[in-house]
DNA sequence: ATTTCTCGTAATTTCGAGATTTTTACATAA
DNA sequence: TTATGTAAAAATCTCGAAATTACGAGAAAT
């Protein structure tokens, strides 16, 4: 699904931030007037961001936001970290030299970004670019892996992962204490050190294994 | 997306059998007409299926039936063997006395059918109980595994290396010499046995991991 | 002979209105 | 108060036609 829709675009992006709420209705006739078009159409792209995943979808009953699933995110964090450390490890075999170059490019943007979160520089406006970077060097890691279906799946997964993140900690308490577990990564991919990658990768993600989140969710609007 | 639509059922089943060939076109306005509803509608399902990655999306351009890739085969392999290792080993460790009657189950329905077909019994009416059973099979080695996200990753994988399967091997020699194989991985799995129950699974499929398919395609039908 | 341009046809996409279904509001009875 | 039923309102779904875009054959140019 080769989609460069404007709209489908903006409305995944909307769907991974937190502007909408969890539960939150998705009326087509509502989104027709911001999107300047007609509510078949918006309808079509819900349809389509129903089958990934970022918006739920009942006969009769239309569109909605998914709800806050403490299992979902454990069961999307065990998803990562299978196709994360599938992806690393075939990277690291048949990546290259390209590959590490790219993945030590991402890691230093997103190092340098991290440092400057936490120093409490101006947090607000580094959030955004943080969520970019962060992305790149995970899409990075497994991107040498060669198989298109596996970064596709890998997509899917990442994108339900933060939407259901976005909802759980609002705080974003998940961008704190990732300085050395990036680090961590990188170091053991640049190695060739497989075993020790997988762990890595597992150890990066496994804060979300329980179910436990930082803050508690506020009270769902219906509307 | 939990769609009980008839004519998505009917579509998809189309695409995951033989009916249609790889790089035909799926005109709205014509399957509009069978199906007795309006082209929208048609459209829609078409954009879901194209989620599924069981039709190919161009802008402006209208759906078609996906080409036969056997690099996609290979890939589509690889990940049924991650998922389908991962998910028969987590229903190991949590599956019980139930999982492993129903799996026993299943593999006792598909191994007698293997059986008859194996004496070339009345192959043409069999073929679709085999692919029914096969499926059952391989569903019911991962419906322990805790995660519907896991199993529903699985669906997509599973349909779309039906498809592909279809089209590179139409004189269906990946029936034959099965039987073994499924009685392998019961075997391996009630012994509760996961890095054997995990090579099993491996052996299974590997030979599609090869690029070689038994028949070479014939021509492709541009509409 | 090959390439580029033009234009008619066919396919795709968008749209808004009508039909169907769900939801809400309110009245009545247990 | 709680429950049940009915009607109005709102939302969803379906549809066919209009607007847009791609395709292909033939003309014009290189």
């Amino acid at each position: 699904m080769e989609s460069e829709n404007k709209i489908y675009r903006e409305l995944k992006k909307r769907l991974t931030t937190d502007t909408y709420n969890h539960g939150q209705k998705l009326r087509a006739e509502v989104l027709r007037e911001e999107f300047g078009c007609s509510a078949s159409t918006v309808r079509e792209i819900l349809f389509r961001l129903a089958s990934d995943g970022l918006v739920h979808f009942q006969d009769q009953r239309g569109f909605r936001v998914p709800e806050l699933s403490p299992t979902k995110l454990i069961e999307l964090t065990h998803m990562r970290i299978l196709l994360e450390s599938e992806g690393a490890i075939l990277s690291i075999r048949q990546g290259g030299v390209g590959w590490e170059a790219s993945l030590t490019a991402a890691h230093h943007k997103l190092s340098h970004l991290e440092k400057r979160i936490h120093a409490r520089e101006a947090p607000t406006d580094l959030v955004d670019l943080w969520f970019t970077s962060e992305k790149e060097f995970h899409q990075t890691l497994i991107s040498a892996c060669g198989s298109s279906t596996l970064k596709h799946m890998h997509g899917l997964i990442y994108a339900q992962f933060r939407q259901q993140l976005m909802k759980a900690d609002r705080k974003f308490d998940f961008i704190s204490n990732n300085i050395q577990q990036h680090s961590d990564i990188l170091e053991a991919a640049l190695a060739a050190d497989e075993p020790l990658t997988r762990k890595q990768v597992h150890d990066h993600l496994a804060r979300h294994l329980t179910g436990k989140t930082a803050t508690s969710a506020s009270e769902s609007d219906a509307e």
